[in-house]
DNA sequence: AGAAAGAATGAATAATGATTCACTACTTCC
DNA sequence: GGAAGTAGTGAATCATTATTCATTCTTTCT
């Protein structure tokens, strides 16, 4: 034998492996993953196509990959978002204004992971994903639920309910092309954002803020 | 001259474009726009793909044409439901129910409606419709504030919110891979759809119902 | 240096499906 | 019947892209 896979070679590879990654991210933060096509990504890495399939099986698997990074990213947010300290509600709309606030600054990314139609590994992450969302989000209703804060209801269907009504007003009308209407300056989607939670608050409380 | 186009042949032809779009209509409803054939819809319409053409002018014409028709209806059903006697809130509830009621039974037709991405002609299609929706609901909700029943608020956004945690709540985690895990049983539709309804209704009023 | 093994390349391939168009079949009117 | 025009046909074409693979380039080790 004379040639055997050294430590060096093996980081080498493992950046390459991350630049292709990173540059797979930037398409799809471009035009979501249905436009993000193997020869822009491998032109963005400066490699060949080819290449692409030396450090993933297929188009599929790498999105499925990127897809998994990105939403294990949107997990944490929340779940921090939701570890305040404070009362329930208190938890609960600090995390529901974190997710419109990462939703507006990146709105393709945020239609990708949440509405984009995806081939069906990618659609399983999603689904891996939605779960985790929505336990974190039906733990803290049940905890609002403990504390008296919140009235007796189904936790689970609220939190669908809370990323429905949040998703839509924020990325629903936008397929990518129109991003152009969402609101721009910093008071607007202020405005925009504290009469989402409100009405997603009222929905879970039953009562006026 | 020797040939003009007659009147029993004018309606031969407005048949069979009737027939064409039933059989459209038909594919769609088994998996969305994107899975719609053109090889398939002729062969259950019984023509030749070329008569299609003859009929559209495109693959996407025709899918704008059925999508037009389709939700035209969907928008009268929620005028419809709407225009009962009674509070606005009662009216809204109404809507809702009729709305929610509607999208289990055909989900996947309810999906491609509302949520499955389409190319531009249909998209297009599309924000008429929302709009032509989120108009309802508003000037619903618009009349609930003025009666009393409903308090202040962005009234378009809500209706927005409404949209959105009723959809996703019964078409957003379901590709059409998917539907199995809709609750089957009338009681258990029931129960879904008045958790909804609770929510949702929350979110306006602010009151428990 | 040179042999052995892996990595990278990118032109060629393959698969999918919408759309075309040369041709046939049908309608209408004289 | 037949001329003129329209509708229908469906195999062939075209376009788009993911994926392959024969070849070339690099790295490693003796």
């Amino acid at each position: 034998m004379a040639y055997r896979e050294t430590e060096k070679m093996r980081q080498r590879k493992a950046e390459a492996r991350k630049n292709i990654i990173e540059c797979t991210w930037q398409c799809v933060e471009e035009g979501g993953f249905r436009s993000a096509r193997i020869t822009r990504i491998a032109g963005l890495a400066g490699v060949a196509t080819g290449t692409i399939y030396r450090h993933f099986e297929s188009r599929e698997d790498l999105f499925a990959e990127i897809f998994r990074l990105a939403t294990q990213r949107e997990v944490d947010k929340v779940k921090e978002a939701l570890s305040i300290k404070g009362t329930a509600t208190e938890r609960l709309e600090n995390s529901l204004r974190k997710f419109a606030e990462r939703a507006l600054k990146g709105s393709i990314k945020a239609w990708a992971l949440i509405a984009e139609p995806v081939d069906p590994k990618v659609e399983q992450e999603r689904l891996i994903y939605r779960k985790a969302y929505a336990s974190l989000m039906e733990q803290a209703i049940q905890d609002g639920i403990s504390e008296g804060c919140i009235p007796e209801q189904n936790a689970r269907l609220s939190s669908t309910c809370l990323v429905g009504a949040i998703s839509e007003s924020l990325v629903g009308p936008l397929s990518p092309a129109q991003t152009a209407s969402l609101p721009t300056t910093h008071t607007d989607q202020k405005e925009l954002i504290d009469s989402i939670i409100n009405f997603c608050m009222r929905g879970l409380t039953g009562t006026r803020s």
